[in-house]
DNA sequence: ACCTGAACACCGTTCAAGT
DNA sequence: ACCTGAACACCGTTCAAGT
């Protein structure tokens, strides 16, 4: 959908305007990576080759340019939950596991993403990147469902309870903490089932 | 600690200057509760009804402030942890359900203080309020070896991971899910000692 | 069609003048 | 000692002029 949209708008750009909208997204990363919310559209712009009007262009504000990186990313996760659906290995709970463990190496990598997750975990009735998030939603359905046949996590665990799972992982992962890990642990050994 | 400090400060300050202070921090509480840190200098100073540059005589820079209130909050979760500690019911299990659930209600009214305990789940060396951090670690230490002694929580559980806990949980809270409730829960039940 | 960058608006912070 | 608010600096955003 999202990349549907993007291949129409392309069709109606000139030759100059597609790479200078994928220099300033790649400039956009480079900055947000570094700086955080904090990153400058100026700075952007510099590290682009372009002009600061072109950045608003392309983008119109300074949000819907962190977002547009938000979406990207989102796309990574969904092939990456794709991957683990469709090559299905012996043991269900791993792919649980990986899940949570990309979740907390994303975030590390793009403070951005915590946000994205945040407005998942609000669950706010509808909003952008819905069908993202629906795929997302629909793809944890299933290796949960998987799961919970075999008998390996709580038989009450819903895919719509991850999102809060996920946003709370991701603030502990962005707050800085060492021991993220320690966190993941205790998190995960509570998602098995009750004796 | 804090209280010493705040009463040495008092003791050379002018009364005029003692009650703006007081108008400014009351001011600031009910701005940055509204607007969270999106709040403005200019109108933290017309709700108090100074000049900008009494509240920045006061407060060095907004984050300063945004750290006073935080601070106050701090010494209202202190004072609840102590009760806690001293008035111990029939149940241990109890105060550490109530410790979560007074965290989750502090976060709901007052946004920067999530932020607060991000900062403690970091656990960068040190820091601001430290002492404030280090007597509620110790306070949740005693209600969690007498849970541990209960044989009610994992016997695993350490003070230090709590921080930990309560930043992801902020971070649900004040994500706006409706259900941070179910959040908790699961949360809590991982808690749980194992089989 | 698209690009550029000077100009504008907004808000955190400072400081000269007041009491 | 402390207060005031105009002035400054910084950064997100716009828009007239260019290609």
């Amino acid at each position: 959908m999202s990349t549907a949209d993007a291949q129409i708008v392309t069709k109606h750009l000139r030759a100059d305007a597609v790479r200078n909208r994928a220099k300033v997204l790649e400039a956009a990363r480079a900055a947000f990576a570094e700086h955080g919310s904090e990153a400058q559209m100026e700075d952007v712009a510099r590290r682009a080759g372009v002009g600061v009007g072109t950045v608003y262009r392309h983008f119109p504000t300074k949000r819907a340019l962190a977002e547009a990186l938000v979406e990207a990313r989102f796309d990574e996760v969904l092939a990456f939950a794709r991957t683990l659906v469709d090559e299905p290995g012996p043991d269900p709970w791993e792919p649980i596991v990986l899940c949570f463990e990309h979740c907390a190496a994303t975030t590390e990598r793009d403070r951005g993403w915590a946000t994205a997750l945040a407005v998942m975990a609000g669950s706010a009735v509808a909003g952008p990147r819905e069908h993202q998030q629906d795929e997302l939603l629909a793809l944890m359905d299933q290796l949960l469902a998987r799961a919970r046949a075999a008998g390996v996590v709580r038989d009450d665990l819903a895919a719509a309870d991850l999102p809060a799972l996920f946003c709370g992982l991701a603030s502990v992962v962005q707050a800085g903490s060492k021991s993220w890990r320690r966190y993941l642990d205790l998190l995960l050994d509570g998602l098995r089932p009750r004796p």
